[in-house]
DNA sequence: TCTGGGGTCCTAGGACCC
DNA sequence: TCTGGGGTCCTAGGACCC
């Protein structure tokens, strides 16, 4: 714990979701959720105008229809969310080159080591700096929590939301914690907060008083131990910045569960090159394969096998995805499947002799495998080319409308509205899906862009011609619904 | 119309080695 | 003449986080 609140953790509000409204001006104060839109979808965030309906990150979307029909239904725009988190790390990183991103909208910025004076009045000041320099970069608004570590700068920012700023004076945290819930403290989800809670701990004060033996009796030994530093307010771990991931992975789950053995495994075929893919971008490669099975009852299995180098080879890795398929019975029925590779190495010219050794095992298992009816491990599929899919959020340009968004399709129609981050709410056109005219677009920016460059990126003055509840509001919500 | 997708870390047992 | 004790690697599962 240090002497000073001098660790940052920022959290911007209901990010994807905020993004949406600022993109879309239609959108701006009523609710958006953004999320899966399919039948098994969950949602990832909920504007804070659907929250107050209710609506919750990882409730099933189903329910969140429920309880807010009326809200637009948007898939998720991750370049769009990238672009602005850019911005905002760069604005962390002109604070101290200490920054630990924890997600796309959310990091650590150790304060002290960018020379910051170690007291409540200037760390208070940087931070709400920060927050305007956030506002008017991206339009958006994040919280801001300081404290003297880590978890503590996380429950400040917490408490601070939406749109504010909390400082934890240290000497002050053992008493601000007591009270809560054990809930607060980071790593204690359902399973440990109900081991808890049989033995009739449910504040962090009571989790203290159990003592370490006792909570590492129920949790383990790390947890528990881990749990009553905590508890105690005593949190020393560092800000670190740019971890390597050690782990890649992609999963699929399907709108209905796949019976058919062949599917099962083309499917996985699929995954195994987006994986690669993925593994090659990142200029990586992997020495352990795993793959994932989520049952119809949702049952999860992995099976996973460790090759004898590293690799970014797809043809090994389908091999190796293919003989650990044949170790798992999906006869119930299969709604999800996951390829992954781990044990990450950069490739680099040492690695070439273990690659050798890895080729010449899978052109062996590869000749083995070509013997019987399965060429299915070999080649992938070529792509087909899929009837186009207008998601809805999706950005798009019209030949003589410009650029607007997917608000809905269904029955070989898509509705576009017509507007810009810039512009007023616009008007809603619609097309058959396959109009020559319209095409998919890129996200704009937020801010800076238009006709007008350099408007104003303040919420405040944001239009708010349509209010919630109103004409826009509703047809909205049946257009966007209606699949 | 229950439960996404991308990760991290921990535990525990067996194999294997010294 | 059964029976120690570590350490490391691999595999599988689970909790948790955003």
């Amino acid at each position: 714990m240090r002497p000073a609140p001098t660790i940052l953790h920022l959290d911007m509000d209901a990010f994807y979701a905020s993004a949406e409204q600022a993109a879309k001006p239609s959108l701006r104060g009523k609710p958006v959720i953004v999320g899966g839109i399919g039948p098994r979808g969950v949602v990832a965030t909920a504007s804070y105008e659907a929250r107050v309906f209710g609506v919750r990150s990882a409730m099933p979307t189903a329910q969140a229809r429920r309880l807010c029909p009326n809200a637009a239904y948007l898939s998720p725009r991750f370049e769009l969310y990238r672009q602005v988190s850019e911005k905002v790390m760069e604005l962390l990183h002109a604070l101290s080159p200490l920054v630990e991103p924890l997600s796309l909208d959310e990091a650590f910025v150790d304060l002290e080591a960018g020379g910051v004076a170690p007291e409540a009045d200037a760390v208070r000041a940087v931070g709400e700096r920060l927050r305007r320099d956030i506002r008017e970069a991206t339009g958006l608004t994040g919280s801001v929590g300081l404290a003297g570590a880590k978890m503590l700068a996380k429950i400040a920012s917490e408490a601070a939301k939406p749109d504010g700023l909390v400082v934890i004076e240290p000497g002050t945290e053992r008493e601000l914690l007591g009270p809560m819930p054990v809930r607060t403290l980071p790593g204690v989800g359902p399973a440990t907060a109900e081991a808890l809670r049989r033995a009739g701990i449910h504040t962090v004060a009571e989790t203290a008083e159990a003592g370490e033996d006792e909570l590492v009796r129920l949790l383990g030994k790390a947890h528990g131990a881990g749990l009553y530093a905590m508890a105690l307010g005593q949190d020393d771990r560092p800000v670190v910045a740019e971890r390597d991931a050690k782990s890649i992975s992609v999963e699929d789950t399907f709108e209905v569960d796949l019976t058919d053995r062949t599917r099962v495994r083309t499917e996985l075929m699929r995954l195994a090159e987006r994986c690669v893919q993925r593994l090659r971008a990142a200029g990586r490669s992997g020495r352990t394969v795993v793959i994932k099975v989520r049952n119809y009852d949702f049952s999860t299995l992995t099976r996973s096998e460790t090759l004898r180098g590293p690799t970014d080879d797809p043809a090994v890795v389908r091999e190796a995805v293919a003989r650990l398929l044949e170790t798992v019975d999906t006869t119930g029925g299969v709604r999800l499947l996951g390829v992954g590779v781990s044990g990450l190495a950069d490739f680099t010219q040492e690695d070439l002799f273990a690659q050798l050794a890895t080729e010449q095992e899978a052109q062996e298992s590869a000749r083995a495998a070509a013997e019987p009816a399965g060429a299915e491990g070999g080649e992938p599929e070529p792509e087909e080319e899929l009837p186009r899919r207008w998601s809805p959020g999706l950005d798009v340009v019209h030949d003589d409308y410009g650029a607007g968004w997917v608000q809905g399709s269904g029955v070989g129609r898509v509705t576009v509205r017509f507007e810009q981050p810039w512009s007023a709410p616009g008007r809603v056109r619609t097309f058959a899906v396959d109009d020559p005219a319209l095409r998919p677009g890129e996200p704009l920016p937020l801010v800076g862009g238009g006709p007008g460059a350099g408007q104003s990126s303040d919420p405040a003055t944001w239009p708010k011609s349509l209010s919630p509840g109103g004409e826009a509001a509703s047809d909205s919500g049946e257009e966007i619904s209606s699949r």
